[in-house]
DNA sequence: TTTAAATACACCCAAATTGGGTGAGATTCG
DNA sequence: CGAATCTCACCCAATTTGGGTGTATTTAAA
């Protein structure tokens, strides 16, 4: 008796582990209002799929023969944008999980964790939230702060944001009232500081060292 | 017989309505394992104290009365940088979320969670993790992701993207094995799409809307 | 299949920007 | 006090930038 169809959660999986797949897929289905509508072992047959499944949930491994996750992300928001996707997976790099969200992850799940987590985090997620593993949620948050031991003064961080909007010496100059020559004294002393020589060697390296 | 205060979480509160502070610090006096050692309801107090209080978590508000919470958590993270700050606010407003992590937060609840959340969210930054309500973590992992109605090609949202980061004409090039004079028809036709007549405009822009 | 968009390249020109050098007065903070 | 920071000045040459106009090939949509 399945008269409320559209209430059901329609859930897609793309993993390549069969074990850890069909796992999910029972696990999924034990839940009153769940429905697993398909379950891909890689990125390609699934992309073939998605706007017929039209799932509201996709939970994806990043690690999977052939196209990997983070590619099979961005090219299934592009066919179908309206689903969810989350990540679980094992690994916890860094580049990884920033890729993965900038991509249009909306979750990132590590594998380490009770099963009963995956099913809060589709709950979580059609519930406008961003189910994260602890860890991961560190890490989003973190990239936002800035390192506590930078070379720079403060007014050459002022500056060096600015260079890093594109403003020229004389934009900067303005915004900061104070004389071009300031600002290209200012400039020279970030540079010997940074061991650099050049506008975007001194921002590359600034937002490698997060001193802006 | 408190012969373990070594394992104790201790606590420090900022908030200027009497009422919730006082509520917070019953219901957190409460818990096994957590002890409020000073509870303020302004930056200053706090600012002033909080070498001395040494807490492990502060629970700060956003909107106070004087020096406002994203200054305090600024100042706080330069005087005693040990203490995770969560905030606790009303407030769900985007900039302020994004203006308060910068500034060092490792958590945003707004307030209208359950009492028990906060003690959730203490134990939750304590063992490494960034609690954040759902709404905030949504907002949080939308900022990585882009805009999906560019009116950029992916060429050109490519070029802007190096420009962005302080490469100039010739380094662009170089990057995308083009000749500088391609590069160049590209950025015209960036600048015609953006309405636009200049790089620092064109980054400014592209930032707000999510282009880069 | 015709059209429009995207990608790539070329040459002209003048103004602005950038990077490097050197020096120097004022202020602030430990 | 002294080191660091912040401010401004002048010299110089190479590079960059923004605007103009024109062309050719490829790709995607109508």
């Amino acid at each position: 008796m399945s008269y409320q169809n559209t209430n059901l959660i329609k859930i897609c999986l793309v993993e390549d582990d069969n074990i850890i797949r069909e796992g999910f897929v029972m696990l999924l289905n034990e839940n009153q209002g769940f429905k697993v509508v398909s379950a891909y072992n890689n990125c390609e047959d699934f992309l073939k799929n998605v706007q017929n499944d039209k799932p509201n949930v996709v939970l994806m491994d990043i690690e999977l023969p052939g196209m990997n996750g983070i590619e099979g992300i961005e090219r299934a928001k592009k066919i179908y944008p309206h689903a969810q996707i989350i990540v679980v997976t094992v690994y916890e790099n860094d580049d990884l999980v920033f890729k993965a969200l900038c991509a249009g992850a909306g979750g990132y799940l590590t594998k380490n964790m009770p099963s009963q987590r995956l099913v809060e985090a589709i709950r979580e997620i059609m519930s406008g939230g961003a189910p994260m593993s602890t860890n991961i949620a560190r890490l989003v948050v973190a990239s936002f702060q800035k390192n506590h031991n930078s070379p720079l003064s403060s007014r050459e961080t002022e500056v060096l944001e600015l260079l890093s909007r594109g403003k020229s010496y004389s934009n900067i100059a303005e915004g900061l009232f104070i004389d071009k020559e300031t600002v290209r004294t200012h400039i020279k002393n970030i540079y010997w500081k940074l061991e650099v020589h050049s506008k975007a060697e001194a921002i590359e390296k600034a937002m490698k060292e997060k001193l802006i």
